[in-house]
RNA sequence: GGGCCGCUAGCUCAACUGGCAGAGCGCCGUGCUGAUAACGCGGAGGUAGGUGGUUCGAGUCCACCGCGGCCCA
């Protein structure tokens, strides 16, 4: 029989004791082993990087794999669930460099050494592991943690090297330059996100107007503005804006040209002598201010065009030097201008500059001003002050400066990468032609390496003496053991032959990007080539992979590219992009706004089921989820507690006389109720497969959500009479039947989404069977669309009928002669539930509208004074808390109406209140109550019955 | 600076292809109740972020602007 249900249950404990039973019993490993020689349903775990504590928004994208893996797993499919963890990458080494209170390359290398700290690294990886699977069993993701992918082991790299080694013999990786904010002083480039802490506001700097002769006319020089002179010996091109007007005018002897909007920046008033467009000037020649990069072999110093010139400030021709710009080297690289670098990486102009060799290019700038007036090439120097990036460690200027870079052409195969993420199924549709679509459109070449120590080492060795180039594939190759530790310093000492001059190979320096790492976990998890290369093919692509919309860079990106360049084709076929996790107010969370939620608060306080459930209902895919408590309380109040508390009622009485094994009542002998309630299920069952099956998981949760609304307000509340009744009829069976049906059923639909509430539930109703082990449930041939519409139009008629009882000031207590409905007879047995809920003698139909029958006879009235007595003495036995089965005896004093009533109705109050005795007159030993009724007095008195 | 997404009642969110703007929560009134921390009925609450345009008709299509989020520069 069923346990006691608390009506008063604290999920968050419930959440606990079952997460505890899960562990004891291996339930998860029980849902694997029952589907092993299943089909597959693949999923692959994007690895969270497991350096610092998981937050509420890892529960979200989370709480959507979770639901996937258990859906697909009842519906009959093997779904592995391998964990895998992100382990490098430059968030690990800022934490190791906080927690050892040094910044940057020099104190990392002289101080404490590569060594040491990658040992630190790697070592802080796995403080956070523990919690993170902690935090994942308290939200019932269920993962294989014990046998994760980790990133960081010698298998793991090999398979990664393997990758990149495959794509270099394609010819798809060659090395350029990157051109990134850099610190001189530190001889470090600095992320995007150690800039922007280093912004300063007013900083002094030149800002000088050049002549650029042009060679056909000496005379007539390109005006063009800059504010780093230092850059100026490594000019190669001018860049102008196409469409923009340009004016020639004469200013004393000379000629000079600029762009329209500009010509307040002349020392004169303009004498115009002749206008053109940009694109009129792309092509001419200049005199390069200096010899230092004009070029052996190709073509500088001339006039291009650039999308990126603007006319809001300078002149309108940009100076470019294309090794210290991000816009200029871009340019360069398109344009096929050939350029070299003139400065060094310690920040200092390199021999050949001989005019300015050996000086900082900070020092320098006055000198090279001082150089091109003393030569007739300055126009104007002045000094201004603007925003500029500080190093945030030693407050040196940074400098934009070109670094050695290593690529990836994927640009080669943008075409193949567009159509493979076409064959994709993106959920939200518009990302695949939106975000995704763009991204790849405008694809650039992968630069993949990175200027750092704790990540996948670049397999490439370059020959000191001739520069050959080679991409290893494995250890092995290079001499050393499968379980060698491959990180650098060690990897760093592995030199190499040189296969073309017997030379000496050294590796590059660089680490790889830690988007290879995880772009390559398809392959990478399995260890692939080198270990299973068939459970590597049998897992590849996955069916489904859900993430966050930022991956749309991120790992959606490099799963596609990877998987593309190495297997034309995509790595996921199915893939949920979820917004983000955001305050109340529509703000991003973050530590300094305070508006953080902590996942345990959430945990402890509304459980997990919740904030899953919210995740799943409360707004379209892709949307960002506007999180609070007050939503979640919401949650617990809509969802949770109707739900609790249909089961509740179940087994309340049903532990009275609910017989489960007897035989079930044909559908077509129940109640129209219960013939309308499973139709309402088989029916939700149709929608949320459907949903599911389309990767669509809000509707079908949002539809179980009116479900359980009409569960409990409507068959529920229509069918109490039928079970609290003393006898145990065939129509109380069959409620019974019905709603332990529809509960175990609800269950299996609810066992994705909240997997804990849905088998603390389904194990009282099934003798301690986990709803994890069973099947998704299939819709059931009980649909009857006729009883649904019919039920349909007697809701309305209900709500008609009470909404003109409250206009007539007439409570549902006092029951009255009549109803006149419009429209067609309704089936005997649904217009008996209107009837009833409307507390009507009759319902008519075929009225042109509603028609209430007001008049209150006295027959009508005594009945109605009897039910005020039924409800006053059901209100003293929830007092004196008798249980729903207690028998009482009772006793009233009273006159008049209500003496009457109770005589004439004594046996429908007897019956209604359980009572055994109803007598007049006060007796000892009754626990009474003086009160009024209607406006007259009465005293009412019951004991439970011996 | 560019791209994508969003903006509908106090709050959270709906509304198939253009066709009389809805629900839940909250608020007010009232009713019902031996499962319910509930529920029913009625009410207040909307220039649909703003401005233009297309159309017989626009929350829905188009353009521009504002705010929020994400990504890129």
């Amino acid at each position: 029989m069923f346990e006691k249900v608390d009506p008063k249950v604290s999920f968050p404990q419930l959440e606990v004791q079952l997460m505890e039973l899960w562990k004891a019993e291996r339930t998860f490993q029980q849902s694997l082993d029952l589907r092993k020689d299943r089909p597959r349903f693949v999923f692959y775990e994007g690895p969270p990087t497991a350096n610092g504590k998981p937050a509420t928004h890892h529960i979200l994208a989370r709480a959507f794999k979770d639901l996937f893996g258990r859906y697909k797993t009842m519906q009959g499919f093997y779904v592995e669930r391998k964990a895998g963890w992100d382990t490098h990458g430059l968030p690990v080494e800022i934490e190791v460099e906080k927690k050892l209170n040094i910044s940057g390359k020099f104190e990392i290398e002289n101080e404490i050494g590569v060594e040491r700290f990658n040992e630190l690294c790697r070592q802080s990886v796995y403080e956070y592991v523990e919690d993170w699977v902690a935090f994942s069993e308290r939200m019932a993701f269920w993962q294989d943690y014990d046998n994760a992918y980790w990133t960081l082991s010698s298998d793991y790299i090999q398979s990664v090297w393997w990758a990149l080694s495959e794509m270099w013999k394609q010819n798809l990786v060659y090395k350029g330059f990157r051109v990134a904010p850099y610190c001189s002083r530190c001889a470090t480039p600095l992320s995007s996100h150690e800039l922007a802490q280093g912004y300063r506001d007013n900083v002094p700097d030149p800002s000088v107007f050049v002549r650029f002769r042009l060679k056909k006319d000496p005379n007539t020089s390109i005006l063009a503005w800059t504010t780093t002179p230092w850059t100026l010996p490594g000019n190669v091109a001018l860049a102008v804006a196409r469409d923009v007007v340009y004016i020639k005018v004469k200013e004393g002897d000379e000629y000079l040209i600029l762009a329209e909007p500009r010509l307040t920046v002349l020392k004169e008033p303009p004498q115009v002598v002749e206008r053109m467009l940009g694109s009129d000037l792309v092509g001419l020649e200049y005199e390069p201010l200096y010899p230092y990069s004009v070029p052996e072999e190709g073509r500088a110093q001339y006039v291009v065009d650039a999308d990126f010139v603007s006319t809001d400030e300078g002149t309108g021709v940009v100076h470019t030097s294309a090794l210290y710009g991000v816009d200029d080297l871009r340019l360069c690289q398109e344009r096929g201008i050939p350029f070299k670098h003139t400065v060094g990486l310690d920040g200092k102009f390199l021999p050949y500059v001989d005019k300015f060799a050996g000086l900082h290019v900070k020092e320098a700038d006055p000198l090279i001003i001082d150089d091109l007036n003393a030569r007739g090439l300055l126009y104007r120097a002045e000094t201004i002050l603007h925003t500029y990036p500080e190093c945030w460690r030693c407050k040196t200027a940074l400098i934009y400066y070109a670094l050695d870079a290593w690529y990836i052409r994927t640009t080669e195969r943008k075409a193949e990468l567009i159509a493979n993420n076409n064959a994709t199924n993106w959920v939200p549709a518009h990302i695949k032609t939106g975000r995704m679509g763009d991204w790849l459109e405008n694809n650039v070449d992968w630069q993949f390496s990175r200027s750092r120590y704790w990540g996948t080492p670049v397999p490439i060795w370059i020959c000191e003496t001739c520069d050959d180039q080679r991409c290893i594939s494995s250890a092995a190759e290079i001499g050393l053991k499968d379980d060698a530790d491959l990180h650098r310093p060690y990897i760093d000492a592995v030199t190499l032959p040189c296969e073309k001059c017997g030379g000496v190979m050294r590796r590059v320096p660089e680490v790889l990007d830690t988007w290879f790492d995880s772009g390559s976990m398809p392959f990478a998890q399995r260890g692939h080539p080198r270990h299973d290369s068939n459970l590597f093919e049998e897992t590849f692509p996955a069916d489904f992979i859900s993430e966050a919309i930022d991956q749309t860079r991120g790992w959606f990106y490099t799963l596609l590219a990877i998987s593309t360049l190495l297997f034309r084709q995509n790595a996921y076929r199915n893939v949920i992009c979820l917004g983000h996790v955001v305050d109340p107010k529509g703000k991003k969370a973050s530590k300094s706004r305070g508006n953080v939620l902590d996942p345990n608060y959430l945990f402890d306080n509304f459980g997990s089921d919740a904030v899953r459930w919210y995740f799943y209902t409360s707004t379209q895919i892709g949307e960002n989820y506007r999180t609070g408590q007050d939503t979640l309380r919401e949650t617990v109040q809509q969802f949770f507690i109707p739900l609790w508390n249909c089961y509740s009622f179940f087994v309340l009485y049903a532990r009275l006389d609910f017989d489960p094994t007897q035989p079930s009542v044909p559908i077509d002998q129940r109640h129209v109720l219960d013939r309308w309630l499973l139709s309402r299920l088989s029916a939700l069952v149709a929608g949320v497969t459907g949903g599911l099956d389309s990767y669509e998981p809000v509707e079908p949760a949002r539809r179980i959500q009116r479900f359980v609304d009409d569960l409990s307000n409507w068959y529920i509340r229509r069918s109490r009479r039928r079970v609290w009744k003393p006898e145990s009829d065939r129509d109380k069976l069959a409620a019974y039947q019905t709603l332990h049906e529809t509960l175990t059923t609800l269950c299996r639909l609810l066992a994705p989404f909240t997997p804990f509430v849905a088998d603390a539930i389904y194990r009282n109703l099934s003798d301690g069977e986990s709803v994890h082990l069973v099947d998704f449930p299939k819709p059931m041939p009980v649909q009857d669309s006729q009883v649904e519409a019919d039920m349909a139009r007697a809701r309305q008629a209900v709500e008609a009928g009470l909404a003109a009882r409250d206009a007539s000031r007439l409570r549902v207590r006092q029951p009255l002669a009549g109803i006149a409905l419009p429209g067609d007879p309704l089936p005997e047995d649904i217009t008996a539930i209107v009837r009833d809920e409307l507390n009507l003698k009759s319902v008519t139909f075929g009225a042109s509208e509603v028609q209430l029958d007001t008049v209150i006879t006295e027959e009508l009235k005594l009945e109605g004074l009897a039910r005020e007595v039924v409800r006053a003495i059901q209100d003293r036995r929830k007092k004196l808390g008798l249980n729903v089965e207690d028998r009482i005896d009772g006793r009233y004093v009273a006159d008049g109406m209500l003496a009457r009533a109770m005589e004439r109705h004594g046996d429908y109050i007897k019956a209604e209140t359980l009572s055994v005795t109803l007598a007049p007159g006060r007796d000892e030993g009754f626990d009474g109550e003086q009160m009024m009724l209607e406006g007259e007095q009465i005293w009412i008195g019951i004991k439970r019955h011996q």
